[in-house]
DNA sequence: GTCTATATTCCGATAGAC
DNA sequence: GTCTATCGGAATATAGAC
């Protein structure tokens, strides 16, 4: 019992990393071994398969970005604050893993199925607070109509695909890497004003 | 030469398919001679490997949604206009391929530097008309701040997030193949509208 | 628990008949 | 040009010594 944790740990880490930057197609277990300094062996001792780690590094992913950050979307706030904490709260899970999205997209995509096994419990995102709040706003006339559904999708859009592509939009545009770096750290302040801004009916109007 | 032409675009055809659903990683050379109702070995006799059968591939996916969505960014139209135009024509080829975004974004990932060769010609894409007309709009005072790299990111993430991120999205929150297509139908007709509100400037405000 | 060595499976690529 | 058969390498997985 000299290192059990300790290397499981490690594993899962450098697991982490491999598959987040390759996807599950595209990583090696000689690259996880390599990455971790141990033999591959090992990853067959911790983990029955490929599959296996796999498996523990996705659920880890989904349940590190979704649960924090959804729970944002069903507190008691008013709208603003709440659309400002989850792009917080977002920003600073995917600053520190700015693969994790384009991972969890792709994996996904891969195979669409194995996703309820994943989320906790199987619940879905719970969305009936906001939806309230939309529909409040557009009753009062401060808001133009828009479904829960679009308004979130347009939220995600904005935090997510920036870091998704980020190679893709680079490559297009020529944008290099710090000047996107800090192109990505002022959407953190300025996505709450726009999600407001795309829904908001101009003063003049009523 | 019996069916040259023919059984070379079937190949395309079908490898375009595989390829799109599963990347380079996922996909076998078998799978796409299986789709094309032919042996593997003649995939080799028309491209010589199966990187040279991706670059194809990749060449198409790449020509057939930057250049022709792009265009519509550098016109002379107003910009309202302009925004409409790009939404129309990037809704047109990609719900004809809906695998096409994350196709890109996730090969893009996987090899950055291979991009600038695929490129017609290497060039970036063209933005000083369209920053132009913001900067005329912020002076004019009807648009807030906004720089044309967050406005492009803005536009690129509300149109093609939802499509490479359908899977994911549609699993967390449990919403059916009919209403998704349906809400990506509605955002066609709705984007343009949100990316002026995002920008606008309150009538009450001056 | 951790290693080396090996078995096994899979896949891209080629040879060669027709 | 298209097929069948096969090679050769790579990657996952296992056996067995320490």
């Amino acid at each position: 019992m000299k290192e059990e944790r300790a290397t499981e740990e490690l594993i899962l880490q450098c697991a982490e990393k491999v598959f987040h930057r390759s996807g599950f197609d595209g990583a090696r277990m000689q690259e996880i071994a390599d990455e971790a300094g141990i033999n591959k062996a090992l990853l067959h001792y911790y983990f029955r398969s490929k599959d296996r780690l796999f498996d523990a590094v996705f659920s880890a992913a989904v349940s590190r970005l979704v649960p924090p950050v959804f729970s944002m979307l069903n507190t008691q706030k008013p709208l603003t604050e709440k659309i400002a904490d989850f792009v917080r709260q977002y920003f600073m899970t995917v600053m520190e893993h700015p693969f994790l999205p384009g991972f969890i997209i792709h994996e996904m995509h891969r195979n669409p199925a194995h996703f309820r096994t994943v989320m906790a419990g199987g619940r879905f995102v719970k969305l009936d607070r906001l939806q309230q709040q939309l529909q409040e706003g557009i009753a009062a006339g401060c808001f133009r109509e828009i479904s829960v559904e679009q308004f979130m999708l347009n939220l995600f859009s904005l935090c997510a695909f920036p870091f998704a592509a980020r190679n893709a939009m680079q490559a297009m545009t020529g944008i290099g890497d710090d000047c996107y770096q800090q192109i990505l750290e002022e959407r953190r302040r300025l996505i709450p004003v726009w999600m407001i801004g795309m829904i908001e009916n101009k003063g003049g109007k009523a």
